[in-house]
DNA sequence: GTCTATACTACGATAGAC
DNA sequence: GTCTATCGTAGTATAGAC
């Protein structure tokens, strides 16, 4: 072969990480392969040498970006990384770079839409993720409603037009879910 | 003029109701002028007799949802409505039939991605929401916060694959913004 | 593996007949 | 107001040269 032995996987690892930031900016149906291939400095051509179909690229975005925000935002290290991981997505800077932030508000929609086998991967990562929160909030049903109001909070944010009610939005969901977590458990 | 004075406002009217169930089930972006026409019966030229631009049409949709938003979910009328509202929000039903439901989880990347004209829209009626039931709780924080977890509860359900699971996320949601409710307020 | 070229379809939008 | 026809562009995907 004309190219190194990892050639390959480096062009499909620069295309998936470059393609994930053009789908949380943009989403995913709306760019093209063409335009995912130029924007890592290839021809739409040399697509299918890596992905069958521009579906398949979506299951493999998909997991990655799933597999990352286990990493970033589990929490088995204990409650103080929880809390920073809290303060760290419900920030306006994450609401203003949905590029490279957290899959599940930018894509939610999208892979909601997507068939079974992509929402099975999907299902899986959600899963571990809640789990990790699970051990340390102590309580399955509170790790499932902070996820979803996380995830809510950044939606709610991102459709605003103004940065001040940005602000009061993702202070609500942080003050509440401290109070939340504070809180006595029944 | 060869057709009624009310029939140009009917067929709006169609269009608007038929374009707003594909596009909050399919996303407005996949579809196209010529399927929205051909959903009522129209072709695809006839479009532009009602709206300037596909844009324009999606700018309607949104206000159009927004305000029946506010219209089903206002909680003015006390506790009993609100408590009602959120049982039915946080339906499998609801998770199921993204076509009739709620807008925001639907189409809240795609609002977030669009130009500030829509944004303001949407700005304005989710306000009047959170206005709506912070008089209700009797607290802005707690209004926005349950106005997030809503959404997120929805998105999160809808990526996931198996009914059970679904369930356990509207139901954890649902039994957190009770504690939230009940619990003693600072 | 990547390129150019291309087939085929779909898109948003416009023009002119009725 | 709606139709058919059409323009120009962009989409996914494939074929063959290098």
């Amino acid at each position: 072969m004309r190219y190194s032995a990892n050639h390959k996987e480096e062009t499909r690892e620069k295309l998936l990480q470059s393609s994930a930031i053009s789908a949380k900016k943009s989403g995913f149906s709306t760019v093209g392969v063409d335009g995912l291939m130029k924007a890592i400095g290839l021809s739409g051509g040399a697509f299918y040498s890596h992905f069958s179909s521009k579906d398949e690229l979506f299951a493999s975005i998909v997991e990655r970006e799933l597999r990352q925000s286990l990493e970033r935002l589990g929490a088995d290290q204990g409650r103080e990384k929880l809390e920073r991981c809290l303060k760290q997505y419900l920030s306006l800077s994450h609401v203003e770079h949905a590029e490279s932030g957290c899959a599940l508000p930018a894509l939610g929609a999208e892979i909601a839409r997507s068939d079974m086998s992509i929402r099975r991967q999907a299902e899986h990562w959600i899963c571990l993720l809640q789990e990790s929160w699970a051990q340390v909030l102590e309580s399955e049903s509170l790790a499932w409603a902070i996820l979803s109001q996380c995830i809510g909070a950044l939606v709610m944010a991102r459709m605003l037009a103004t940065e001040e009610l940005q602000r009061t939005v993702l202070r609500s969901s942080y003050d509440e879910i401290g109070r939340q977590i504070a809180g006595p458990r029944i």
